[in-house]
DNA sequence: ATGCGTGCAAACGATTTGCAGAGAA
DNA sequence: TTCTCTGCAAATCGTTTGCACGCAT
């Protein structure tokens, strides 16, 4: 045990456990995934969305946030932080740009707390949805 | 059955439930805070501890935040909405107050959306772990 | 005396893990 | 061929619930 390989192979699950989380627009629980991808007609055991879903999220390509019940999931844009405003109604989600990268870094100092993440999700109604 | 009497009762669990997590400073689970009662003296089963930490909950007393494998519950101001800042090494947290609710009126405003609800969580480790 | 609240233990649902086989390198 | 990843199912862990008794009212 001198020289350890990186080894990590690409499979198909693997893909599509990926895909499927980056099209979600919120969060999803890794058995909604897990029924989503087999609706979709991907061969895929739930016991491999939740080891692909814990190695996402280890690699810090993914965010969880836990539950009621058990953890959600969804993709972590690289480099990019983002944050959306989703209609609950339709799903419809807009790109929004919260003012909390100042106030963090401010807490962070008033606080002493070395802040690694945040999460935020803002729901609403979107107008068309309202309109109705 | 024309009268319907309000009908709760004062136990000493109730008291015991209640002071377990008033004392304590953070986020504490359903099971450590058992074991806490347990531990000083009091009889109180496991069951009871969730019956009241759910009834807390739901009166809005209590704060629920769901936490991997668990809920975690801590004493909450009673009509205000306010964020949290988590150790995600001792579990330690401080109460946050992010500029969000101006932003998300303008938000709501420049969008169109009737913003109902919104989720902030904010990740980091406190001053004591990050020295140790 | 009359229920509500509690305790015990079984039931439940979500997540994790062991093991044997299939496919990638 | 070799070794990682997958799939199935059993094991685990935290939480909820049913039932009978004790205690507050």
């Amino acid at each position: 045990m001198v020289g350890t390989a990186p080894a990590t192979r690409r499979t198909a699950q693997k893909e599509a456990v990926w895909q499927a989380l980056e099209s979600s627009p919120g969060f999803v629980s890794a058995q909604d995934l897990h029924q989503q991808l087999v609706a979709a007609g991907a061969s895929v055991g739930l016991a491999t969305v939740y080891r692909q879903l814990a190695a996402l999220a280890a690699e810090g390509r993914a965010d969880t946030i836990p539950d009621a019940g058990g953890l959600l999931y969804r993709v972590c844009a690289p480099g990019g932080h983002h944050h959306h405003l989703v209609c609950e109604s339709c799903g419809r989600a807009v790109e929004i740009q919260p003012p909390l990268e100042d106030w963090i870094r401010q807490t962070a100092q008033d606080s002493g707390y070395t802040i690694t993440r945040h999460v935020l999700e803002v729901f609403g109604t979107c107008p068309q949805c309202a309109a109705r």
